[in-house]
DNA sequence: GAAATATATCTTGTATACCAGATAAATTTC
DNA sequence: GAAATTTATCTGGTATACAAGATATATTTC
């Protein structure tokens, strides 16, 4: 398990109480303050936050294999905290479906949904033409030129043979597009659907040519919207993002028990189809 | 604070111990079991599930007000249950976005944000068109009649002047489309994008002539469908989606304290702004 | 020896107690 | 009286203990 460690910091530094309260009135409270300032300034990273970023990296990086156990009392003793934080993170990986959970049994590494997949590759198509539509009429020379830079790093980073670092200039590429159309809510849901993507991503990596591949992708897509021809960036960015939908079949022979293929996984889905499964 | 109370269900029966031990191996576990199949078979609804929907339920009627108060310590009270549970459901709300949180402060309603909500409206257009185009490629005869019912429906809660009713039918209309157009996942998102503009959209109900028109637009998009014209389908549901685009000038100056201008608000766009707080 | 039963001990779900930061009222200071 | 300070008591964040279901091993039964 890489990436786990410690959680620094002063905890359980017990202290005796600070003496019997004396008798005064107490207040009103609960009268809502600034919200707005009181949320801006304030952002410490919780326990819980750490403990979810690592898993969540862990999983989407296979370091973690679908299936492995998520056991919370190994994670307390692994992070020196409490189960409340670990249980937190933990369930919002659930929400995140990179995790499921059989009540009182035990909490696992999700399969990856091949129907999941599928639908996440659309709806991410679809997203992605509204952003880069939007960059195509909004985006200013400054952030032409800076993603322009960001093709130009993931290039030197395709020929260093550096996956890791050339994955996360083609995430800042996608990202700055989203930017410049300014559609910044609309790139969060494109990010988690990259992340229902990213692990059957990692399981297509070894593909001769691919990396400079796509940097010739992201330069034809980069210059219609430097035409601002929209028709052209969109066409140009569905025919990159229509890369990624290869034949699932030949990596569900290699790795069986990495897949799932009905997905009755979610709650939403078992919702509302309770009664089928109460009567068969 | 509609929509709330007790959670029933035999808790806190305590029992003496089973006694000591007897000396035995302990066994090896952590194997993973057959996860699929326990997954559909056991699905309990939870306390803090009970909570949540309760919550969310009451925040998008609008029964909670923007900047309402959310005390953990209350809600125990009045669902006799303890904190655990109730912050569960709490960190759900935040994570959709229908709270915010101020570490050791308080916790709040949030502010519709304008700026999401113009988002969501966008999103959600993208991913009908989706589903639109894919309805009219799938969608059986039984489920095109299924539609038509669905939209009968719809005009009879028209007529009988049910508000609740008619909203719930408008939902499902939308639901069938997904559903026909084999995008179950999309659909999910879609409801999400509905949670974030329903409190918007309570706001500007009273707008005569309007669920009539409502019934005709959803006519018009199913008689494409059933006539097999996608682009006339997409075009008439983006038509349809359009009409929630009102000026929102109108109402924020109608209810300043239900928006919020500035949607720092929320944790992933704190994140990538983090550096831009510290140094001003 | 194989099937059925019993049981220890895993797991997650819940309850409860305590901690530290934040807030507003009470108090002091000028 | 107004401003600064103190202080009680709110809040959410965390630690820990217990409850209840699930599972694999040990045991019994035949």
């Amino acid at each position: 398990m890489a990436g786990q460690g410690e959680i620094s910091g002063t905890m359980t530094e017990a202290e005796p109480s600070n003496g019997p309260a004396r008798t005064r009135k107490p207040r009103a409270a609960n009268t809502p303050p600034d919200i707005g300032r009181l949320l801006q300034v304030r952002h410490t990273e919780k326990n819980s936050d750490i403990v979810y970023r690592d898993l969540k990296h862990a999983i989407v990086t296979m370091a973690l294999e679908p299936g492995t156990p998520i056991v919370e009392r190994e994670l307390t003793k692994q992070y020196g905290i409490s189960r409340t934080p670990v249980r937190e993170a933990v369930l919002r990986l659930v929400e995140d479906r990179l995790a499921d959970v059989a009540p009182k049994s035990g909490t696992f590494v999700a399969r990856i949904p091949l129907a999941v997949l599928r639908e996440a590759l659309v709806a991410r198509r679809a997203l992605e033409e509204v952003t880069v539509r939007a960059a195509t009429e909004f985006a200013s020379e400054s952030q032409i030129m800076g993603m322009r830079a960001i093709i130009q790093r993931q290039r030197e980073m395709a020929e260093a043979g550096n996956e890791e670092a050339f994955h996360m200039a083609d995430e800042d590429f996608h990202a700055a597009i989203a930017a410049a159309g300014r559609y910044p809510g609309i790139w969060e849901m494109i990010s988690q659907m990259r992340v229902q993507v990213e692990r059957y991503r990692r399981l297509t990596l070894p593909q001769p040519g691919r990396m400079p591949l796509v940097v010739r992708e992201h330069t034809a897509v980069l210059d219609a919207i430097a035409a601002r021809d929209d028709d052209l960036a969109v066409a140009r960015m569905n025919e990159h993002l229509n890369k990624l939908q290869l034949d699932i079949s030949i990596f569900r022979d290699l790795w069986p028990d990495y897949f799932i293929y009905d997905p009755v996984v979610d709650a939403g889905l078992i919702k509302s189809t309770k009664k089928l499964q109460e009567t068969g």
